[in-house]
DNA sequence: AACTCGGGGTG
DNA sequence: CACCCAGAGTT
């Protein structure tokens, strides 16, 4: 294959782009394995500029993995609060707990021990162990697999499970053996700056190694096939203050979308039914005898929910009313709530009054 | 192998 | 508004 025969020159070029152009990021000026670990944690769900306001936070709450592993499930989801993925930094305490029990409080250092950890995948396993400790382990993420489907033109269909292995064996034929942390990255800041789907050929370093460049196909890779077919599903949410001045809110199951976080109690939206009447049907009590509805929004029509479970999640509202509860204000802010809510909170604060409901 | 799990960015 | 992005767990 033309690269194998450049490989030497190929990771010359891509180090020394690397070193020249890498962003200034927090989480490389460590190689503390916990701290790359949230970091990556992180960074599977939401771009770099989001995340490194919620890293900075996050280290400095939780500076150690003691003191993760010793903290309070509502304060961890507080943290993570507006990041979404939510399970995955329960997954990443109980991972923490793990390393802090079992294995003296140092991450593993091998392929295997990491990838027992909970919250720890194939990306996740190399991402740590080739950063974090100059380990030559593949990293593959979607970066990655678009970097090299263009570079090898490679055009199995990135959507199916068993192609990524295709791709984590081409990286172990290519990584820098002395320094895989800078090589692993440089193709990750590679995918995330220069050959993002619309690729930017021009500004790129390798450009003179990839083959799709040269074939004038690098906008066709990669090969991705796979559409999500969800649903949108209107909802209806209420603000419902009593006379003591005190919000109910619902805490939502412990499993499914956004588990744990707090909501206003919130329905199907139901054409033609006033507040008081989807009220009564959906929760089973009386608006007018209990509380006073302040607020009244249509919520999460961005959103796409999948129609089965939602219609589960109504059932728990009907069946757990344990769930429901009043807080001060005060207490509100204290609570983990996903970004809707925290916009619906913020209207609500500033003297927001109801939406329509037609 | 297919599905679940959020939120932000882009056109 | 439609469409895109992406790794790990669960089934």
């Amino acid at each position: 294959m033309h690269i194998i025969k450049q490989k030497r020159e190929f990771r010359e070029s891509l180090l020394s782009w690397y070193s020249r152009e890498k962003r200034d990021l927090p989480w490389r000026r460590t190689s503390n394995p916990y701290y790359i670990w949230v970091s990556e944690v992180m960074l599977q769900q939401t771009r770099v500029d989001t995340v490194i306001p919620y890293y900075e936070r996050f280290i400095d709450k939780f500076p150690t993995m003691e003191i993760l592993a010793d903290a309070d499930e509502n304060d961890l989801l507080k943290m993570w609060e507006g990041l979404g993925y939510y399970s995955r930094v329960r997954n990443l305490q109980a991972g923490v707990r793990e390393v802090v029990s079992t294995y003296g409080g140092e991450v593993p250092t091998n392929r295997k021990d990491i990838s027992t950890l909970k919250g720890v995948g194939p990306y996740t396993a190399g991402a740590v162990l080739s950063i974090a400790h100059g380990i030559p382990e593949h990293a593959v993420d979607g970066n990655v697999m678009r970097v090299i489907s263009r570079l090898l033109v490679i055009e199995d269909d990135i959507a199916l499970p068993r192609t990524k292995k295709i791709f984590e064996e081409v990286v172990m034929d290519l990584i820098d053996r002395e320094d895989p942390s800078s090589f692993n990255q440089g193709l990750m800041e590679l995918g995330a700056t220069i050959c993002t789907p619309k690729p930017k050929c021009l500004l790129c370093p390798v450009r003179d190694f990839c083959i799709a460049f040269h074939e004038r196909k690098q906008e066709e890779l990669p090969v991705k096939t796979k559409k999500t077919k969800m649903k949108v599903i209107p909802v209806a949410s209420f603000a419902i203050r009593n006379d003591q001045q005190q919000w109910l809110l619902r805490k939502r199951p412990a499993t499914g979308l956004l588990a744990n976080l707090w909501e206003f109690p919130m329905v199907e939206r139901m054409v033609g039914r006033t507040p008081q009447q989807m009220v009564h049907e959906q929760f089973g009590f009386e608006l007018e005898n209990l509380v006073e509805l302040l607020s009244f929004k249509h919520i999460f029509s961005h959103l796409t929910w999948d129609m089965q479970s939602f219609e589960a999640q109504l059932q728990e509202v009907g069946t757990i009313p344990e769930d429901f509860r009043f807080f001060t204000e005060k207490e509100v802010e204290g609570l983990p709530k996903p970004v809707p809510v925290l916009k619906i909170w913020e209207e609500i604060k500033q003297g927001g009054k109801y939406d329509d409901c037609k």
